[in-house]
Parts: C-alpha cells; structure tokens; sequence
DNA sequence: TCCAACATCTGGTCTAGACCAGATATGTCA
DNA sequence: TGACATATCTGGTCTAGACCAGATGTTGGA
C-alpha cells in the first residue's frame, strides 16, 4: 500500500496544509473528531490515526477530553548555560510562568537519598513545581535537597530561580551537574496538571546538581512534555 | 472510570506480570494480537491499546508487521566522554554492530553548509551508517564532512570509529561539540532499516563536532530508538 | 541442494456503530 | 450577581467484524 493510498496520512496531509495556511495559529483548537471524521467521510478511528500522527510530529497536542490544538514552538533548554527557567523564557521571547504544587519534608527514597550521598531514611525536602508557557503546561519538576542542609526552605520564595535562593540565602553555589536525558512515561502525579492521559510517554531529565566540591547539593527530576522542549548541550 | 476498570490496562498489568516473571525474555516475541484477543477475551484494538501503552513505556517494541518484542535495556550515550560506540557498547557488556548503508559525495543542503560553515551547494560527503544492539538496529545516523577537507575519505573503513579516523588520518582532533536532543519522527530514509513504520516517533540527535580552532569538522543527525538510548551528559 | 512459487501468519488500516467520564457551557434559582 | 444543577460537547474506551500488504515458512521442482 502507497503511503498516499492510506487515508489517514491524506487526511494529515490535508489539515498540515490547513495549519501552513495560517487559517490555525499556536494554541488554537482544531474541529471536534466527530466532525473532522464528517468532513472527511471516515470514522472516528480514522481521524483519530491522522491527529496520532501530527501528534507524534510534535503539529498537534491534546488536552485530555478538551481537545486538540497546534503546538507552540519548542522552548531550547540548555543545561550547560548558567541560565535560570526565566531567562530562557524571556531570551526567546516566550511567557513562563512556574507554580508551586506542593512542598514539604518526606522522607528521602533510596534513590534520591543514593544520589545526594544521604542515609536513606533521612528526612528531605521534596518540592513540585508546574512550568507553563503562554498559558499551557509543559515541565512538571520534582526537586529533592537535605533537609539538614537547607533550613527553613520552605519559607523562602520557591516559584523563583533555586540556584539564586541557594547561593544567595545558603551560600551554596552549583558548579557542575549530571544530566540523565530519557524517553519515558510521564509520572502519574503529573499527568494530570499537564492534562495528558496517564502512561503517554514524555522527556523525563533527570539532574544531579553538585557543589564546586563535587559534593550533590540537589536532585531534580523533571516531565517535559515532548514536543515542548529541545535539549542543547555544548561540550569541551 | 477507575484506572482499573480499563480493560486495556488490566492486560497491561497481566502482560507485564508475565514479564516479570521472566517466561519472556529480551528480544522474544509476544504472541500475536490475534492470539492475545482470545486469550484475553476482546477485541485486537484494545490488545493493541495495551501493547502500545507498554511501548510508550518501553517495555516492548514492534517489528514492522513481524510482532512485538521484549526491549532490551537500554544503552547510557555518554557524549561528553571520549568513548566512541563500541567502546560505549563493550563497557555496557552489549553487543554492538555497525553498518555502512551507503557513502557518497553529495551537494550539501542548506543547514548542512551552514553547521560546516561551507557556501551553500558545495560537496560533501553523506555516509549513512545503521548501528545495532543485540542485532536489533536501535540507530540510524547521517554523517556529514567537508570532501575538500578529507580527500579519499571513501577509501577509508567507515564502520569504524570517525573521530579516531580523523585524528590519525587526516590529523584533525575533534576538542567540542554542540549537541541538540529532541522528540521527532524517525526520518523517513531510516524507518525500513530500524523496522518502524514511518512516521513513529524517536530520538533525534543532531551533533556539529568542532576542532580546537572552533571550526567545525562534522556534522551528524542521528535517530535513535527512543527505548534504546538515554543521554547521559557531565555538565561544568 | 537450492531456489521459486505458494500458503500462511503478522501487524496495519478501516468501517459503523456504542457507551463512558470528564470538561464546559447553559440555565435556573436564590 | 453568584452558586449550583443540568445538558451538551469532548475525547477515551470498546465491540465485531473486514480486507490489505509485508514477512515468513513450506513445499515442490530443477
């Protein structure tokens, strides 16, 4: 079978050139499935394979039950420059906005008590916060740090820049960072303030943040949704 | 409706328990749709919801037309160190192999001039190599060299390691790159040869190699599996 | 033994419906 | 005006089939 025979790629093909012709702009809601497939004469099923499709291209994203809509452009994360969320955002023009979900003390498990060279058990804290751009949720975040390390945190300002607050208050200062990049199921905690089905897949950084002494002084484990970022990382 | 109350993710759960229990091995086949329909007493769609909800998991992936099969760990990509991939692959203690697909000398597109900073239309190699884990190919990468810079590059064993062939070759040693990582659809030249339909999503890595002037020697585009690989990247 | 023809098995695509649950708009009443 | 109940709209899940095309295995014949 020809690519082009198959009628949910001709049905891509045509709501693409609808959205090149601008008549869809960033964040904008295509039609309903139900009259998408009428205007196409196919079932829903059939509809459904083409939107999968631009899904899967990074054109179209769905908010669980709400609809699908155009993808903005993606947010370029470069780990390796000194640069805050925020600055990121303002530097390439976009609208950022950072919530704090919840944060408390828990006790640490034994993979972020592992990774910042804590006794499992130790009483940590977890933060979780919620970044957007221009008004659609993108990255849910969860940061771990000691609680020994860092008192009262929770009174500090947390929807800012971390890195500022820890050298700033703490006298703490990040020098270098592990970065684990992975392809994988977003968490069910997140997925509903992302408005994503639980089990679709997302980008999942994972980010050992250490001190000049190479001591770790934060653990963050990051959800991006997948078609809202590009990594870029410069090496030497 | 409850999680649980999704038949879907309840032969999910049954799928992954058989996993766990190791009567299925990496690289096995699962039984056919078909045959799970029955066993499981539904349709082929909602057998397929569940076997595609385990590939977003990276559970197991799919051959084109050929089955569903157990993935493999996944290989750690460690661009920052100086390994090149079957170094990678031997500390991993997997099985690497490398194919040229096709070498040649082309006239440079656009982008590709530009990362190479050479005038556009100029020739340049393109060597095409597929690498694969196990025997399953997990990446398809286009590699993209200044001919004027690398006379007689083509005579040369390509399925080895470039950076080592530049360096004791032609004396050019690569000092930095600048790496950029994103979710995107498998290129369609690479879909047969990784055994995905086109149009699937992957990882897509794009990297410009520098020497230590700062210019720029190669470029390389490469698509990953996305169950196949995670990125790990030393940042200071 | 080797290769070509054929049959079978696989997932890929599609129809024509149905019902469910969450999101949203609407309308009513205090 | 504001809060709540309700109707409607959305995508999410599922049935019970069908046919297609590529991958694979089997079978004969040279």
């Amino acid at each position: 079978m020809n690519d082009q025979n198959k009628q949910y790629l001709q049905i891509r093909n045509q709501l693409v050139a609808a959205l090149a012709a601008e008549r869809f702009k960033a964040q904008s809601k295509l039609p309903s499935e139900r009259e998408l497939s009428e205007r196409y004469g196919c079932t829903r099923v059939t509809v459904r394979e083409a939107l999968m499709q631009m899904e899967a291209e990074g054109l179209i994203y769905r908010r669980n039950r709400r609809g699908w809509f155009v993808t903005p452009p993606r947010l370029v994360f470069s780990p390796t420059r000194k640069l805050n969320f925020m600055q990121m955002v303002d530097e390439q023009n976009r609208q950022g906005e950072t919530r704090v979900a919840s944060a408390e003390v828990v006790i640490g498990d034994a993979d972020t008590c592992c990774e910042l060279m804590l006794v499992p058990g130790e009483k940590i804290y977890e933060i979780i916060r919620i970044r957007s751009l221009e008004g659609r949720p993108v990255l849910y975040e969860f940061i771990y740090l000691s609680q020994s390390r860092f008192p009262d945190l929770l009174d500090q300002p947390l929807a800012q820049s971390l890195t500022v607050l820890l050298q700033d208050h703490y006298g703490e200062r990040i020098a270098r960072e592990q970065i684990r990049i992975t392809s994988a199921t977003i968490d069910p905690r997140a997925t509903e303030a992302l408005e994503v089905l639980p089990g679709r897949s997302g980008v999942c950084i994972r980010r050992c943040r250490l001190n000049p002494k190479g001591e770790p002084v934060e653990r963050d484990v990051e959800y991006w949704l997948s078609d809202a970022i590009e990594v870029q990382v410069d090496t030497h």
